[in-house]
DNA sequence: CTCCTAGTTCCATAATTTTCGAACTAGACG
DNA sequence: CGTCTAGTTCGAAAATTATGGAACTAGGAG
C-alpha cells in the first residue's frame, strides 16, 4: 500500500460548517467531490482530467477534503493504491440536506 | 451617506458556487449571513458582537460577501449608513435548497 | 459652509493556504 | 532480498487572503 497505512478521519460531531465549506470552496477540490458522488475511486482516477498534477499536491488537496470530513481516504483491501470515498451519510446526519445541494449545484 | 454609494453586485448568473463557498467558508462571514437571515441590518448592527472590528475590516468582509452574490449593500433610502440585505431569491434560483440548509446547519 | 457620522478605497504588512520537489513508507512481485 | 508502484510527509517558496491605519467620500445637521 502507500502511505501511512491509516489516516486520521474526523467523527461527524467533530465537523465544522465553515470548515466544510471552506474545503469546497475551491474548484479543483468541488470537482473531486462530484466525482465522487458518483461512487467511490482511487486517487489516481480522481485526476483522471489534469493529470499533470504532482503527487504531493494531490496528497495536499485530498487531506484538505479527508480533514474537514468530506472524504475517506483508506488503504485499498486487496491491491496497492488508495480508495477514496464520499462520506455521504456522516455529512447527511451532521448537515442535512447540505451536501445534496451543493452536488445539485456543481452539475450546472 | 457614506462610501461610493453604489457598489457593484453581479448577476445571479454570474454566481459561482465555489466562489459562495468560499465567502461562507469563514466562521466570521457565515455568522454575519446567519444574522442577515432574520432580516436586512445596517452594517453597524453586523458587527454588534466583536465591535473591535476596525471599519476596513468590516468593509473587507462586506466586499467578499457582495462580490460572491451572497448579499446586496446599497445605501439607506432616508438616513446615514448602508443597508445590507441577503440576496435569498436570487440565490435560490441559482444554487436551489442551497442557501437554506446552510441557514439550517449553522445554527446548530 | 463646516462638522460629524458611516463607510469605502488604498496601501503595506501579516497570516494563511497552495504548490511541489525530495525523502520516506508500505505492500506486491520477482 | 531488491525493485516497482502508489501515496504520504516534510520543508521551503509562491500565491492568495486578511488586517488595519490613513486618506477620501457623501449625506445630514447645525
Amino acid at each position: 500500500m502507500s502511505g501511512q497505512t491509516a489516516l486520521p478521519h474526523p467523527e461527524p460531531e467533530d465537523f465544522s460548517l465553515s470548515t466544510v465549506l471552506k474545503a469546497l470552496g475551491d474548484p479543483e477540490r468541488l470537482t473531486i467531490v462530484a466525482q465522487l458522488a458518483q461512487g467511490p475511486q482511487d486517487i489516481g482516477e480522481c485526476f483522471r482530467d489534469n493529470p499533470n498534477v504532482p503527487k504531493s499536491t494531490r496528497s495536499h488537496l485530498m487531506k484538505v477534503l479527508r480533514e474537514a470530513g468530506v472524504i475517506r481516504n483508506d488503504p485499498t483491501p486487496n491491491g496497492p493504491g488508495r480508495r477514496v470515498t464520499l462520506r455521504r451519510d456522516d455529512l447527511e446526519a451532521r448537515f442535512p440536506g447540505l451536501l445534496a445541494s451543493i452536488l445539485a449545484s456543481s452539475q450546472l
